[in-house]
DNA sequence: GAGTTATGAATGAATG
DNA sequence: CATTCATTCATAACTC
């Protein structure tokens, strides 16, 4: 099943010639620079935490390991949003009187409320209602056990996919885009993209036993 | 300190938008179709047998998520479609071009094209449309904030400046694969991206808010 | 400090 | 289209 890549040169299987080669060769330079270019890109957008530093203005319960701590370039930073305890409170008593869907005007007025407490988006607001509806409706219907053929039980919430796959980009599943089918890490375990792409040998790449 | 609006969007420097995002998510995509295709083309370079459990030799037709991995047998594999790299790319750019009204025709004709790529159906296109229209627009408006002085805003995405960064690589238009063009370049400019790339993997980006 | 759990976020699909 | 739901992924917080 010989085939072409996208640009019609073909690629059939067994050899290689000069010519192409040549192009792999290229190629396989472009794509390290793009994965320089990457990571480049990836450490300017990681280094700074710009809204980290509200994370938790008043200690309520929760504190920062390392918030902002001194030079502000540390990194390393979640983006995640923690809702301090006090947010906490109070969603979750809108939650309870006004239960369903808060509407999009509601969202944000509930957003400015909250932002006095601490950082806050309409969309971690909105998100947190999503995410309490869903759950606390998974939890219910849950009590009427269904234990029976529960053999697959051991997969059960914690599907926690490790997937360990290689070294180096091991996480290069959890990348922005869903599907962690590309093979990607194929190519990349082998690299080391440890430093000098620019020396792409292609010999590393091979991932071929 | 650094001050950031209601709506996420930083007005320090060293922070992303929400369209530079998009644009980061776009190009990592590229950069992984990149990947596969060479990935792909090694395969067919250097073998006569498939081998390596990886990447399919078969087409792009790995949109079976965890294949061998751990548990599963259930491999029923969700019945969610999940679009492959390749898929998500030209999906991507389709909407980009044609930003919108994707009637019935042009969904079956993209549905027919990304087959190509893997497993897709109409309503996968569709449904994809739809969200990603609803999404991004939902991403916008998140900006009048109390006292709009947020005009800025816009940040086209095509900023294209084509600064002859590209320090490296001379000329990859005539590559094989689809051109990694979409200046990445333009994202980086943004300096100050301190070194050491091993702590913090690609695989941290996500969304700010 | 590795393994768990809780939960914020992303996204395909469904519903109005 | 606009919203909402369901499921999954990723990670902060917790536990031992």
């Amino acid at each position: 099943m010989e085939r072409e890549n996208q640009n019609g040169a073909y690629v059939g299987r067994g050899v290689m010639t000069e010519e192409q080669m040549e192009t792999l060769r290229k190629q396989i330079a472009v794509y390290a620079v793009i994965c320089e270019q990457l990571a480049l890109l990836h450490n300017s957008l990681s280094s700074f935490h710009p809204l980290s530093s509200g994370i938790n203005p008043n200690g309520d319960g929760y504190f920062n390991p390392m918030v902002a701590s001194s030079s502000a370039q540390r990194i390393s930073t979640r983006n995640r949003w923690t809702p301090t305890s006090t947010q906490l409170q109070i969603l979750e008593s809108i939650y309870e009187e006004k239960s369903g869907t808060p509407n999009r005007r509601r969202i944000r007025e509930i957003a400015t409320e909250l932002s006095e407490h601490g950082q806050i988006t309409e969309t971690n607001v909105y998100n947190w209602f999503q995410n309490r509806r869903a759950r606390s409706k998974r939890k219910q219907p849950q009590t009427m056990a269904t234990t029976d053929q529960a053999e697959d039980a051991a997969v059960t919430t914690d599907e926690k996919r490790s997937c360990g796959d290689s070294g180096g980009f091991e996480s290069y599943e959890h990348i922005l885009f869903p599907s962690p089918d590309l093979g990607i890490e194929h190519l990349l375990s082998r690299g080391e993209l440890s430093g000098d792409f620019n020396s792409y040998t292609i010999a590393d790449i091979k991932y071929k036993e």
